[in-house]
DNA sequence: AAAATCATCAACCGCGATCGC
DNA sequence: TGCGATCGCGGTTGATGATTT
């Protein structure tokens, strides 16, 4: 089999991505979604291969993407994972709604693996001295200021409120917008029930009514940059592989429940 | 203050898996 | 069923900012 020439030998552009870039393939994507990756960025008008446009829509400009410091809890997760995964970064992902399988993995060998290396059982109180965001460039200081800012301003939705499309599922955590603890992943015995229909093909489509009261939904704030996401986005378009994993895991835990309608201590 | 070193993370590369004709 | 095209994953690199000397 002969492989595409790389992206260098057709003359198409390499490295960091300028704000117009990301501007055109988000508004893309938008309208039309990815169909193909390999034909998108000529379609789109983009200088890049599909590989490229792919990478920086799933690690960067989905708005789904959760950013800011990993809190100690999905630290915490990861490792437990990484235990019983081992490298397998995106099935790591799928579990930590809202992060990406390269984050993940740079958080694992710039933090993660020289904390193994100290300490047997970390602990997720342990004090540790967390660096400031790198901001990489004039071009990104943008992005980075303002994706940040969004991370921190959760849109929490009641239990009851709709949930129309898939992507409203992207983002779902339990427990105060908290993630699930390493230990909890082991013992997950007083879990909220769900109604069925919630699963149901029908209730991507329509709003799902849950049982539990201290469910709740949350939903990262779209990036200010470079998304118009409450006027523009099209949710369906953020559908994304990885989902079906990440829902398989919920629905896992999920029909482990008792009969407590109360969310376990995150 | 400057140079050297370290840490971070976006992006690239190559390969195996999967898809579709 | 075979084969080419495409996708997705994991390993790695390199640019850049932070910290140390």
């Amino acid at each position: 089999m002969v492989r595409a020439p790389c992206c260098e030998k057709m003359g198409l552009k390499k490295g960091p991505w300028a704000p117009e870039e990301d501007q055109i393939l988000t508004s893309y994507i938008q309208k039309h979604g990815h169909g193909n990756w390999r034909a998108l960025p000529k379609q789109a008008g983009l200088l890049r291969c599909g590989k490229s446009c792919r990478l920086r829509w799933i690690n960067y400009l989905r708005p789904d993407i959760k950013r800011g410091n990993f809190t100690d809890e999905e630290e915490e997760t990861i490792i437990k994972l990484h235990e019983m995964l081992g490298n397998r970064w995106s099935a790591i992902a799928a579990k930590l709604p809202g992060r990406t399988d390269n984050e993940i993995k740079n958080v694992w060998h710039t933090n993660l693996k020289k904390r193994l290396l100290k300490t047997d059982h970390p602990t997720p109180n342990s004090k540790r001295v967390t660096r400031p965001k790198i901001k990489r460039s004039d071009s990104d200081s943008s992005i980075i200021t303002q994706s940040e800012t969004a991370n921190l301003n959760f849109r929490e939705m009641d239990t009851t409120s709709a949930c129309t499309t898939s992507s409203d599922f992207s983002s779902v955590t339990v427990g105060d917008s908290k993630n699930i603890k390493s230990e909890d992943i082991e013992s997950l015995e007083t879990m909220p029930v769900i109604d069925e229909s919630f699963w149901s093909e029908a209730a991507m489509d329509e709003a799902p009514t849950m049982s539990s009261k201290s469910l709740t939904i949350t939903h990262d704030m779209p990036l200010q940059y470079p998304f118009n996401y409450e006027e523009n986005f099209q949710p369906s378009h953020a559908y994304d592989s990885n989902f079906d994993d990440g829902m398989d895991f919920w629905y896992d835990i999920f029909t482990r429940t008792s009969d407590s309608t109360e969310l376990p201590e995150f």
